[in-house]
DNA sequence: CAGTGGTCTAGACCACGTC
DNA sequence: ACGTGGTCTAGACCACTGG
């Protein structure tokens, strides 16, 4: 888009190219706020500030924008509410910086009978490559027979195999993606998104049902055949909105269960 | 900044009586749109303006409360991510109309397979009362042994039997319940808790397992013993936080599940 | 101290719904 | 045509943080 917004310098040579440049850019009846929106979602994608960093100033984005504050400020609003920026008054406006623990237990509902969380052990059991058919397609909001990694991962928690799962990723998305990059890394396969290929989750959905365990997850779980299981599909966003994961897992709820609490402002946020 | 005066402005032009009622709850130290915010949503309770009614123009407002229409604006903002406005560009700004789907579909996530919202049709099939045990003490944050109220529910969406619920109820906090009263409600128990009780949720703990189903339920699904179901033990809270109920669910999720949309701004949430 | 975000103003023009 | 909310401007002063 503008890579040099924001960097004061760029922006008063050469005003009047930039201008126009930046209104070929703008959608046809798109508010200036969602533009603005949009270009700083880019920038950050691209790496212009890192997670903890700051970015310039309102002030400076207004100018380097060339729109009022008011609308860098709605922006930066909906950023912020999107937990892509924070803000701290008298400091300034930064990436959010993502940990471990935020990506693990933000997404990850399994806990114990008495509520307690436990962190799992992950061990990658398969990783391989296919072609998407018709509802891994609609899924991931990609064409049919488009590659799609699949990832398989078994978690432990205090000893007990718990948790089987099935990740489908768009190649497209994850180029370079490995089965030593995906085993080796450090912490949740979230953080790898982010680090390694600048996808980062804002938004999952997730739908439940019940079903019986077939042979092969009987194996992996230590269950015989026909085992009740949680089967959880989920699907993860990014922050512009497109699909980059879609996750079949399926729980063993004899020790663990899947949790939520749900507050009443949240109403409309099941089925969106 | 002294907005007494615009009010004070507005009454000696004999607007109404609003505003001198608003001027007393001015606090130090706060924001003008937290005071504009709170004004609103003090009016509405007075039953000012009715739900689905229109509350002023923001014109209007501006003037009457004596402050910008950006301050007007931002206070609306709030009011409406809280859901207790809506706006209608080119029509106007209303009370929320809360109707039997808000109850409904803000904690009810079961949907189709295709996503869509389905209205249940609901049948109680058993009401009688017990004594609570230690589980179901502990869960109600009442006396072991203390008074229970039961209801059994059996859930059809289209048709086909889906769910069957067991509510359990402290009777203390629903004194004079009865079949009746449960069976004649016209909306969903959550209204009747709300309406007859004065007990509204605020908000619900839920915990899921695979199970699979016993010859009670079997029966009344339609399915044989050993089909998987969807257990969801779920806790509702009032406003002070003390739970006043606890409902066990099982779902038949063959053409329906349980579905959730979860946000990386809920974090925390899943535990709490 | 200078610079940041937080709040607020007093307008403007536009898109939309109703009459 | 008119009034509504939606967007946007070009400033202002404040509270807070850091050097």
């Amino acid at each position: 888009m503008i890579p040099s917004i924001g960097v004061d310098v760029a922006l008063r040579r050469g005003e009047d190219m930039m201008e126009l440049h930046i209104r070929e850019l703008r959608k046809f009846d798109e508010p200036l706020y969602k533009w603005v929106k949009r270009g700083l979602i880019e920038l950050i994608g691209l790496g212009t500030w890192r997670p903890a960093q700051a970015i310039p100033s309102e002030r400076k984005l207004s100018e380097g924008f060339g729109v009022s504050m008011g609308t860098i400020r709605r922006a930066l609003d909906e950023l912020v509410d999107d937990d892509v920026l924070v803000r701290h008054q008298g400091r300034g406006t930064f990436v959010t910086a993502h940990d471990r623990n935020r990506y693990l237990f933000s997404f990850f509902n399994v806990c114990g009978h008495d509520g307690q969380r436990i962190y799992p052990v992950v061990n990658l059991i398969d990783f391989d490559s296919l072609r998407a058919d018709a509802f891994v397609a609609r899924s991931l909001s990609i064409s049919p027979g488009a590659k799609v990694v699949r990832v398989r991962n078994l978690l432990t928690l205090k000893g007990v195999p718990t948790l089987v799962d099935e990740i489908l990723l768009p190649a497209a998305r994850f180029a370079g993606i490995s089965r030593e990059r995906v085993a080796d890394r450090s912490g949740t396969l979230y953080q790898l998104y982010e680090e390694q290929f600048r996808q980062s989750v804002t938004r999952i959905e997730e739908r439940l049902r019940a079903t019986v365990a077939n042979a092969q997850q009987a194996a992996d779980l230590a269950v015989d055949p026909g085992y009740p299981l949680l089967h959880i599909v989920r699907r993860a966003f990014a922050v512009d909105g497109t699909p980059i994961e879609l996750r079949h897992s399926f729980v063993k709820t004899e020790h663990y269960e899947y949790s939520r609490t749900l507050h009443e402002a949240d109403r409309g946020r099941g089925r969106d």
